[in-house]
DNA sequence: ATTCTTGCAAAACGTTTGCAATCCG
DNA sequence: CGGATTGCAAACGTTTTGCAAGAAT
């Protein structure tokens, strides 16, 4: 995917450090916290830049936010409609693909007037080779 | 609810403080941060208290930990499983009850292998009289 | 040329910790 | 009495901000 391309279209300025570090996201595919995307750029972006950068595609829709219980914000790339698989041993995280809170979601409308925009939802738990 | 017998069910001391947060908790029914808890709380307990409260009460399941992708955890007495609906024009929290994720846990260990043992769950959304 | 973006350093914010004093059982 | 709990202050990790220099359109 052309990344300056992604850029212009949403109005911001290519610069080297937002296309490494929509490069890097994609490449990862999870969700890294920004220490460790700042050690991973190697250099390439001051970590006020990160934040800033972070904050701007977020805001853009090109990356996503999350929070998993850890007193910190992870990003990903922005991807089709999923949630995460966060095992508690190893830490290991995976998608679950889907959008299944539809149908609650009308339910919550219907019987208690609130209109949801968006849901946030993550599980916890034991990845197959953690169990045992 | 008796809050000493309840500390004392947990092998927890009984104490001013904790009696008190206990009690502010419950009446309060709404997920808090612990900057509105200490000033509720009215020189009854120090922040750091507070926070050590908090945490002990978390791990007995007295009390219940959130995020709401705001940077900061907040707090509210544990009750029977639910979700949230916030408003994010009035930052209005309510309850929706229910645990509804069932299938889809059992969905997830049958196709990924995974053992589901806690999610989070919130949505977000306009309140009924933030809609017009 | 003008506006946007960056680096650096400092500050802000939420949370945790060390230690001595105090309280509970 | 002895161990658990507290207050205070300091430390910590994460995120934000001011400002001057630099880069993109």
């Amino acid at each position: 995917m052309d990344k300056q391309k992604l850029l212009q279209e949403k109005g911001l300025k290519t610069t080297t450090a937002r296309v490494a570090l929509l490069d890097f996201l994609e490449q990862e595919g999870s969700p890294l916290d920004v220490v460790t995307i700042v050690e991973k750029l190697h250099q390439q972006a001051d970590q006020a830049t990160v934040y800033r950068i972070l904050d701007i595609l977020t805001k853009k829709d090109l990356v996503n936010r999350l929070e998993f219980g850890e007193g910190k914000y992870r990003y990903e790339i922005q991807k089709n409609h999923h949630h995460h698989l966060i095992c508690t041993n190893c830490g290991t995280i995976s998608d679950v693909p889907g959008d299944f809170l539809g149908k609650f979601e009308k339910e919550i409308k219907d019987k208690k007037g609130f209109l949801v925009k968006s849901h946030l939802l993550e599980f916890f738990g034991l990845c197959r080779s953690c169990q045992s």
